[in-house]
DNA sequence: ACAAAAGTGTTATCGATACACCCATGG
DNA sequence: CCATGGGTGTATCGATAACACTTTTGT
């Protein structure tokens, strides 16, 4: 979880580290953000992008600027997940785990040949370092039952998006397909998103009419 | 947060804590256990009990050791809530909540004249050290959630129990009246209980069946 | 006119809620 | 026989799930 050079005592005091589990919709499925390892321990493995905290920030603000610094984008869903201890068997140390959904588009990968930031589908994961896949699973389920009772989808679109999108997003989450009617009338009945104004054109059929969140904010049902 | 009684270093590593919400039916109410701060800071506030993380020992298990300390009782339910940082202005901290939900019958409180633990009740809160009213509150909405769909009530109740008493359970968490003949249908209905084979008196009426869970570990609906 | 996705409405089923009466016991 | 809480059954309502046809566009 750390990329130090110089060697550490095995008593010091504990570390504190973040770690990110960064999903959004790449090609239709749901896709997270992995770098690859090139320092010990677990050299060469895929890992869960994160980094030390350091005391003069909140942690919610360390997990942020790691977001930032990987994905260039500031506008997001952000919230955390658990802590665990224990990750790394050297040294005392705490992993504060945070889950962020980002719309693909605007993602700007770092390009930095030791890490090679890169997107994988969760349904279709290496093992990872440390605990890693077991932090995606956990992720992976809370955000398949958020999105039951809270408008966070918003993280994972664009500002406008048809219906189809939505859906999509919905499915590649909860792994399901969907019954495109009824997920039309429950979305809407929500009161959660709100027509748009305008419709796009795909292709040699009917143009989708777009639709935007009402709130970009996070709201509960 | 901390008892340490040397003096420590403001640049030093970060301080690493558990805290505990722990909840017991007292009384018919949802109460939680405070302890009294004798030492500063929030010195003569009323807050949770904890203590400072050793890297020795995982989390969750130094929140159990904490549990057992202040109550005597090691058959409960424990669960992480989230995580805070920068609850002590003076060093770089940060503080892992949990909540446990105990039976009341079982605790022994503590006797210890400088810390007073006592039972609270939750809607009747005083101002708490750090921002521990708000990890109360988030801990029981949580727990009002997980009855709905999960066993967690094993915790708050006896090996076998009335559902009188499991319904006072339930609306002491949730603040609100059930009725009584749907709570009986739905609890019974979700398997997650059964008849244990006895019956109680309790006055002048007609006995009450008694009941078990048939599980005492987590079970999901 | 055909292909391809968008848009719309009805029905059936299930679970949740509201609600009223009889039962067992002690005094 | 009366007071007290325990135990049971039914009718209604609302939400969810299943399901098929018409509309708009490009080729």
């Amino acid at each position: 979880m750390t990329n130090s050079t110089g060697p550490r005592n095995p008593d010091a005091a504990p570390v504190v580290a973040t770690i990110l589990v960064i999903f959004g919709i790449v090609a239709g499925r749901l896709q997270v953000l992995l770098v690859h390892r090139s320092a010990e321990p677990e050299r060469d493995r895929w890992a869960l992008p994160g980094g030390r905290w350091r005391g003069d920030e909140s942690l919610e603000g360390a997990a942020h600027r790691n977001l930032v610094r990987e994905t260039g984008v500031s506008d997001l869903y952000l919230e955390q997940l658990f802590t665990t201890s224990g990750l790394d068997p050297q040294h005392p140390s705490v992993a504060v785990a945070y889950f962020a959904l980002v719309e693909e588009s605007k993602v700007r990968l770092r390009e930095e040949e030791a890490w090679l930031p890169a997107w994988h589908p969760v349904d279709d994961l290496p093992a990872l370092a440390f605990d890693n896949n077991r932090v995606i699973e956990q992720a992976v389920r809370r955000v398949g039952a958020k999105l039951d009772y809270t408008n966070i989808a918003y993280g994972l679109l664009p500002e406008e998006f048809t219906l189809r999108q939505l859906q999509t997003a919905y499915e590649a989450v909860l792994r399901e397909p969907l019954d495109r009617r009824n997920f039309r009338k429950r979305m809407i009945s929500t009161g959660l998103i709100e027509a748009a104004g305008g419709s796009r054109r795909e292709g040699a059929h009917r143009p989708a009419t777009l639709y935007r969140f009402v709130s970009r904010e996070p709201v509960f049902l």
